[in-house]
DNA sequence: TTTTATGTGTAGTATATACTACACAGTACA
DNA sequence: TGTACTGTGTAGTATATACTACACATAAAA
């Protein structure tokens, strides 16, 4: 269980098919680290880097910050200052919700979005 | 500026001045760590505990663990797990309602809990 | 007045996090 | 056939996190 690094080497592997630029190399000098950190955390030798690695590594792959931070074991800061700016009334919200299925949940995004709230 | 040790150390000689047992020392002993760390935690001279650590803190001293691990510049790891979980679901919501008034998301949490959802 | 308890100062330690630097063998390309 | 580029192995480092151990002076209790 490594699905941090197997979903970026698979990612980026198949990128690479059409694209030298995604070399291991070349993505490690675009995020910023040197190739062989990168080699290893693809292959879960290595932890999975910082958030701020993680989300230039989204840019680069074009995926899903959150999501590759949640495959990092990670909740992005912008969030967890969120709930730590008023921790009641998030912890709350999350707690209440946590457990309902999809599409509840989702229901409740829409709601609020396009809503009168 | 240190409001997590401000804060525990308001409390604490509050809750001494009608308990001897709320001394560093023994609040200390009770939650696991040493005195003169508690000390320097409580006068800022040390960052903060553990997440355990401050759960203990506040089951002695009667607070808030959400409100306490918050001035601590923590999160709770029950809910960056649930966050984790669903990435997409939960970081659209808390995006969506972080700007919003707080009786705004108080409505939103009890029409969660008492409703037809 | 001895014992006991109080808060705090000094000086560390263990473990985790987030990486770097460099070398090396194999492959592709000119 | 040399040059360049590939992924990866080895061996580190800097900084942060989360504390401990012990000593010491002052105050309160016996």
């Amino acid at each position: 269980m490594n699905p941090f690094g197997e979903h970026i080497r698979k990612k980026r592997e198949e990128l690479k098919g059409k694209d030298p630029r995604f070399s291991v190399r070349k993505v490690a000098a675009r995020i910023g680290v040197e190739p062989s950190y990168l080699s290893k955390v693809e292959r879960g030798e290595q932890a999975p880097p910082s958030e701020e690695k993680i989300k230039s590594l989204a840019v680069e792959l074009g995926e899903d910050e959150d999501i590759l931070l949640a495959l990092a074991g990670k909740v992005s800061t912008d969030l967890q200052e969120a709930i730590r700016r008023r921790p009641r009334l998030f912890a709350d919200l999350i707690r209440e919700i946590k457990d309902m299925p999809d599409h509840a949940v989702l229901r409740l995004v829409r709601e609020v979005r396009d809503g009168n709230w």
